[in-house]
DNA sequence: TTTTTTCGTGCATATTCATGCAATATCGCG
DNA sequence: CGCGATATTGCATGAATATGCACGAAAAAA
């Protein structure tokens, strides 16, 4: 392995997971503690990261109400979008929503990959960045504070075009005979439309909201394609019509 | 083997492995390691690829454009900001263009400011998380992944109901006479048409785009009604029609 | 507090690098 | 063909880089 590309694999593995931590590093890549560390310290010096007892952290951890939540709960997240990754396959066209679980899996993707992402979220958009290969096409609209994405009737009228194969709908709960709940009418009734328009539905879940309610309901457990969440006890009455992908 | 064909055959084994490793290709192609490092350098400096200690890897595109912008002239941009914020009042309806000094903007604004804010940058939109106050409203469409902002018909569409008090528009060099400029067309054109539907246009320019040129003409310099430029000596010819900020 | 983990530095070793040089091969041209 | 010019390659040498280990300091954990 040579040195830079470790290095580079640091930094990748950092965007992805949110922290490094040294020790493990230099388990999985076969290397000393100290040549772990020496990376770290050299990444530093040039600004790519911050170095914390133990390992490193991302430099700027953005500041804002989104990131916070991105700041809760990073490793839950990251594993589940390491699941989901592989359902963006090369060539598809796929719809993500807005949220910090979405966030994780923008970084969890390959940066080779070669597909077409549409989302309301500018934080999403923002995330396609760091891949050549990926078009991302911006659903406009007026921005509600609350998600930080694109909602309204332009935002509405820009999905009328659209058919994805994937939709990554995210919701704030979860329950087998209620379906994805939401806390705001406006962003059910889109959540809805995207999946409407999609071939299949992708559904990432933290722990806390399966089992949880909220007041309105973007559809049914049965029109979710798959699950991606924690390893936790599920009912069985999901597992007749949706995979589940358990981290 | 040819030279020249020991070099393609490293190029196309750098594509498919991802990186190359100088000892094991000596072996493999039966040369010396000397030939193999003479062969690198080489290609590196036709800058086909990056030599690191023990072989090379692939360019860099590790370094998204806008990130690497973000990082550079942060003090100058910063202080551009500062003058500038006061242009977006309380009430008024502002088109922000994209770019890391507009960035600067955003970041530079006060927290209690209420305003709009349209933009067709997902970066800004994501900026304005932090002012609660402050109505975004986002301009879709495909985004372009060298300036990471949404262009084209469904982008040029959404500006149509729209008027602005101001608008921030930037460009990659100005000139007195040639005005102010851009490298890519399809930016030139929706930059000139937000500037239309503007009641005054700002234009914040760091020191090296001033003298420049670039291929696209956004606008002239007449219709640019403040700039906000750092404290360098400029062409009297501008002070008659515009207002200049000097940091 | 005590104990454990992690860190930084200095140092030793192994690998890789750049440079100069010589041997050989290839090319250009009369 | 002959002969010089140029290019390619391999080798030797000293420099630069990468890595691991040891040991005392610092930080976190108990």
């Amino acid at each position: 392995m040579l040195t830079e590309q470790r290095k580079s694999l640091l930094l990748d593995r950092l965007r992805a997971d949110g922290r490094l931590v040294a020790k493990d590093l230099s388990l999985e890549l076969a290397v000393s503690e100290d040549t772990i560390r020496r990376d770290l310290r050299e990444l530093a010096a040039d600004g790519l990261l911050k170095r914390v007892h133990g390992g490193a952290l991302p430099l700027a951890p953005e500041h804002g109400p989104l990131v916070r939540r991105v700041g809760l709960k990073t490793d839950e997240k990251a594993q589940l979008a390491r699941l989901a990754a592989p359902l963006v396959t090369s060539g598809s066209v796929c719809f993500v929503d807005g949220g910090s679980t979405h966030a994780a899996l923008l970084n969890a993707l390959p940066a080779e990959l070669d597909a077409t992402i549409i989302t309301h979220s500018p934080t999403i958009a923002a995330a396609t960045e760091r891949l050549p290969r990926v078009t991302c096409i911006l659903i406009g609209g007026t921005i509600y504070k609350q998600s930080m994405v694109a909602l309204g009737a332009k935002a509405h009228g820009a999905l009328g075009d659209l058919a994805f194969d994937v939709a990554f709908i995210g919701g704030t709960a979860f329950a087998p005979d209620r379906g994805l709940m939401t806390v705001d009418r406006e962003e059910a009734l889109f959540k809805a439309a995207a999946a409407e328009r999609a071939a299949s539905v992708a559904v990432m879940l933290t722990a806390e909201k399966i089992g949880a309610s909220a007041p309105f309901k973007i559809m049914d457990a049965a029109a979710i394609t798959t699950m991606i969440v924690p390893d936790v006890p599920l009912p069985d009455t999901l597992t007749a019509s949706t995979d589940v992908l358990l981290s």
